[in-house]
Formats: structure tokens, C-alpha cells, sequence
DNA sequence: CGCATAGTTGCATTATAATGCAACTATGCA
DNA sequence: TGCATAGTTGCATTATAATGCAACTATGCG
């Protein structure tokens, strides 16, 4: 994931797609890392449906990935001057159907089963999960 | 044209293009206006080509478009938010082969054959024009 | 060890987008 | 009035991308 082999297109054909702007919009507001099965409890998406896009945004240079035990921590990538404009411009985004911000609730609420600053629950919406019934 | 009713994938998506790209950023970097037979002859792309690309940003609230005459002067859309910030980071893209800054010098020559601040000479490139050989 | 579960990916399907060609409209000027 | 030219667009082709299903890997825990 070296930032200096992606092209700017490259970024924006990251973005241009409405869950990975949900993704990113939630990770540049909270500046928090997630990991993909909170994710998937607060966009309401299934995991391989978020998982794949989170990979789309990892190789577009967006998001770094730490793996810790079964969990994956996603977090956008700091101190790129046009990424944290980027970054500046998502927090700046309208919303007028307050659809971001039900993602945020669900997001906060979600990170407040964290234990010790770790998720450990897995995912709540089982539905999402492997198969969506 | 109103912002309002476009939504963020669609800004992203008419900037996940290599050409639109150069486009809005001669548009932020030089803060100018420009007709299409201009940006002919800066990017070295078929009108026609050139021409859909505009039609694109326009759509997506990115670019404004006035007639005068035979010419069509295209802007970048000031003082949404959120747009000023993409201006900014387009301002801020690296350009680590140097394609941008030939892009620029390109434009910069071209905009010194206007004539009281209007462009009166039409494309200057003529294989560009209609058909492209 | 073996199961549960976090996460990934191949495949088929469907939708969307970029391009060149060529025909088209619109406008100024001789 | 007729031509040159700035700019637009329909069509066919080709490439790319999003999705659901299902099978897969990886890891912790009992």
C-alpha cells in the first residue's frame, strides 16, 4: 500500500461508491479505527459486502489495516497532504437526510461494547453475517 | 445544476476519471475560466472527448458553463463547502511525472492568445477538431 | 482437537462507464 | 445567404465495477 504508486483516480474511484463513503465519512469524523464486524453493526451491511470494500479502499491508499488476533482494525491513512484534505473535505459534506448521522449513532453505540479498547463481541446482527437469511 | 440535489459519489465519481482530473485542476490551480477549444489545446485530447468529459462535471456540480457567442467559458463552482475543499486537495495532488505541470505550462501558453480576456482563435490543434486523423 | 466465528474471495450476473466515429446544432463573419 | 468552426450527442463497442451466493481461510476458546 505505498501511497506513491496511486494515482489520483485511483482515490477518487475509491469514493465513488455510497458505502465507502460511509466508511470513510464515519472513520474521518470519530478519527477512530474499526474493525469490520462494527462495521457491519452500524451500516447494516452484509460482511463480505463491507469487506470488499474495505479492500477497495485499502489498495486505494485510503485505509491501513492491523490485524489483531480475529479482529482487523481499519484506519484512514494520516499525514498525506492530500489525503487529509480529503479527509477535511468528508467531515465538510452535507446531510440532508441525516443518513449519516443515524450511521453515527449506531456506530458510537456499537464502539461502546468495546472492552478495554478492543472489540470483542463479534457481530450483533447475525443476519449480516455469512449469509443475509 | 443544484448542488443540493447531487449526491457525494456522484462528485467523487466525476473526478474517478485521468482526464476530468486534468481538468479540474488547471480550473483550481490557475483559479481561470476556460472554453472548450482552450482545453483542446492544453490537454491535447479530442473535442469531442474534452466536451463529454465537461458535460460530466457539470452535472456532477463541479463546473458552471456560460455562453458567449460560439464559446463556452467553464468555471469550477465556488463556495460550496465541501467543494472548496476538494479544490484544495486537487491543489495539493502530487505530480511526480510532471504530466500536470506540462498540462499547465500548455494552458498558460494558450491562454496568451486571447484577445480583452476572451478566447478568439479556436482550436489551434487542428486534428482535434472533428475527427482526430 | 474441534467448533464457532471474524474475515476473504471465486464465480456468475447485471449495470455502468469510456471511447471513436460520424452526424448534428449554433453562431459569427464575409 | 452561405461557409467555417465552436460545441454537442446518438450509436456501437469494449472495459470496468457492484452484487449475492457460497466456499474458503484464520484464529481463539472450551
Amino acid at each position: 500500500m505505498h501511497s506513491i504508486n496511486i494515482q489520483p483516480q485511483e482515490v477518487f474511484q475509491a469514493l465513488a461508491d455510497p458505502t465507502r463513503i460511509r466508511i470513510a465519512r464515519l472513520l474521518a469524523h470519530t478519527g477512530e479505527e474499526a474493525c469490520l464486524c462494527e462495521l457491519v453493526d452500524s451500516l447494516m451491511e452484509p460482511q463480505y459486502k463491507l469487506s470488499r470494500h474495505l479492500k477497495i479502499l485499502r489498495q486505494a491508499g485510503l485505509l491501513s489495516a492491523v490485524k489483531d488476533g480475529r479482529w482487523v482494525y481499519h484506519r484512514l491513512v494520516q499525514g498525506v497532504p492530500h489525503l487529509d484534505r480529503l479527509y477535511d473535505m468528508l467531515k465538510t459534506l452535507p446531510d440532508s437526510d441525516n443518513l449519516f448521522a443515524n450511521d453515527l449513532v449506531n456506530f458510537r453505540n456499537r464502539m461502546c461494547l468495546r472492552e478495554g479498547g478492543r472489540c470483542r463481541v463479534g457481530i450483533q446482527t447475525k443476519i449480516l453475517a455469512v449469509e443475509g437469511e
